[in-house]
DNA sequence: CGAGACGGTATAGATTGGATACCGGTATCT
DNA sequence: AGATACCGGTATCCAATCTATACCGTCTCG
């Protein structure tokens, strides 16, 4: 057996690490990280819509669990890199086939909701 | 290019959807509902952890976007059954293998932990 | 009569997330 | 020389969200 782990325990460490992946931003950061290393500013203007603090404490978060790595050429003007981690470069497979359901189905989930809120109610 | 939807738009549709999918609880709830039907107290017992506010505003959010059906037997005792529409059942998939990610690199995932805590500050 | 199952709701408290503004240090523009 | 902008963030405040706890009506069982 393999599987050690049972995602419904509640006691279960999946649950944190499913509770991150789900964290709102994670997704975004790993996609944009796909491609290659990006510095802070890039990476805020790569997700639009995505603030500083949320940024910071998704990629501190990130970090900790070792999906990113950071590295601070220092110096001045300040230099910061972030790049996926081969942990963090494992999940883009996953991720991917989360965000291709999504991309294929928002026409499904579109007319879900207008159907509820013509007929409903 | 089939892909019309770009995750990054910030104006994306898609972005709400994949709200939805990383909303804490819809994973466990799909994750459930995969073996076949369930009753609402049933859904919470076996997803361990959950409070009755929670399941009822997912399984509601979840209901608006096609995901599951919702079916009242009425009568007494109460009696609800909550089922994957076909839309739900398409997401089984690409969930699945992040669960599976997730189960197999809690490992990883607690040690990159553990180093930051250790060695770190 | 009293207690429990069922499918939730009501209320309040704790936690999280977002928006906006600001920071220090340098380089550049005027 | 002064004003401004870039870079990688913080600090602060406020709103939305999540959780815990208790409770509801109806019915059946004992």
């Amino acid at each position: 057996m393999s599987k050690a782990y049972n995602v419904m325990a509640a006691t279960c460490p999946s649950r944190t690490v499913l509770h991150r992946i789900g964290a709102r931003w994670t997704v975004f950061v790993v996609n944009a990280l796909a491609a290659g290393p990006m510095r802070f500013t890039e990476l805020k203007a790569h997700i639009r819509g995505i603030t500083s603090k949320a940024l910071t404490e998704t990629l501190r978060a990130m970090e900790y669990d070792g999906l990113i790595l950071r590295t601070d050429y220092g110096g001045n003007p300040p230099h910061v890199e972030y790049a996926l981690t081969p942990l963090g470069h494992s999940l883009l497979g996953p991720l991917r086939a989360v965000r291709e359901w999504a991309e294929t189905h928002v026409p499904d989930i579109e007319s879900a909701r207008a159907a509820r809120s013509t007929t409903g109610s």
